[in-house]
DNA sequence: TTAATAAATGCACTTCCGTTGCATGACTAC
DNA sequence: GTAGTCATGCAACGGAAGTGCATTTATTAA
């Protein structure tokens, strides 16, 4: 039995072709993924297709979305430990200016901050624009 | 001599009646306006209009964006020690999940990250949603 | 004061992206 | 095998950013 055949119906997701083909193509990179960047990468697909399969992947909490400051949302696969569907998935994002791809960078947590009196934090969410390690090498 | 008319000046911006307009409008409130806000206070202006004259007030240092992750790109003053054009502003921002406002909170700095070998950070955003002030008391 | 120049404004239109409605096709359960 | 649910594809909509060009307003130079 396929690995990812058995994720997706671990996470509820019917595990169509279509689905199956781009839970790999997200596995491929740990960069974020535009709607654009799916469409492109399956040319064939419907446009609609692509975007509710995302949609799906990211209510059943396989991908989360990333608002790198682009001003298009991208996708992201949720980490053994993303607790996005929980309370929020504090990690932080970083956009390369060079390559301009935007990576989760898991490992780092958005350290405590202090608000003025009457703030509650919900979520938050950083992103720090520079040039990635790839690019400064 | 209006003090508006000659703080536009100072930041060499020809004074326009729209301009004014504007500009008096974002000094209204602390809040981060969207493009939309400011088209829906000045319903007999243009779009392109308002559109240019922020952009123009961005591109001379009088307000900044704000992206707070709904999508739609929003606009706040500077304040005095917003050094937006220099080495970016590093304050954060809260978008509260009640009365759907952003504030900048310009005295609330975002602490030092320490990012992984070779990643450079050169400009950074942070946004924290939940409960603003108001909406909370 | 007027002519020449530059800047600001307004209108029309385009593009990009996210999203929805509806019809068809595939799969599942009984 | 049939009914019903879920997935897919096509078409179209809507919001927001952005551009080209003509017109008006302001500034400067003669």
């Amino acid at each position: 039995m396929n690995t990812i055949e058995s994720f997706l119906e671990s996470k509820k997701v019917r595990p169509t072709a279509m689905r199956l083909l781009v839970y790999k193509y997200m596995t491929q990179s740990n960069v974020a993924k535009t709607l654009g960047d799916i469409e492109n990468a399956f040319a064939k697909a419907d446009r609609t297709t692509l975007y509710r399969t995302v949609k799906t992947f990211e209510e059943k909490g396989i991908v989360h979305q990333v608002d790198d400051g682009t001003g298009t949302i991208k996708y992201a696969l949720c980490e053994a430990g993303c607790n996005c569907d929980i309370d929020r998935d504090l990690h932080l994002h970083f956009r390369c200016n060079n390559c301009r791809e935007t990576t989760c960078l898991t490992e780092h947590k958005i350290p405590q901050i202090n608000l003025p009196d009457g703030y509650i934090a919900e979520d938050m969410n950083l992103v720090i624009k520079g040039i990635c390690e790839h690019c400064s090498g």
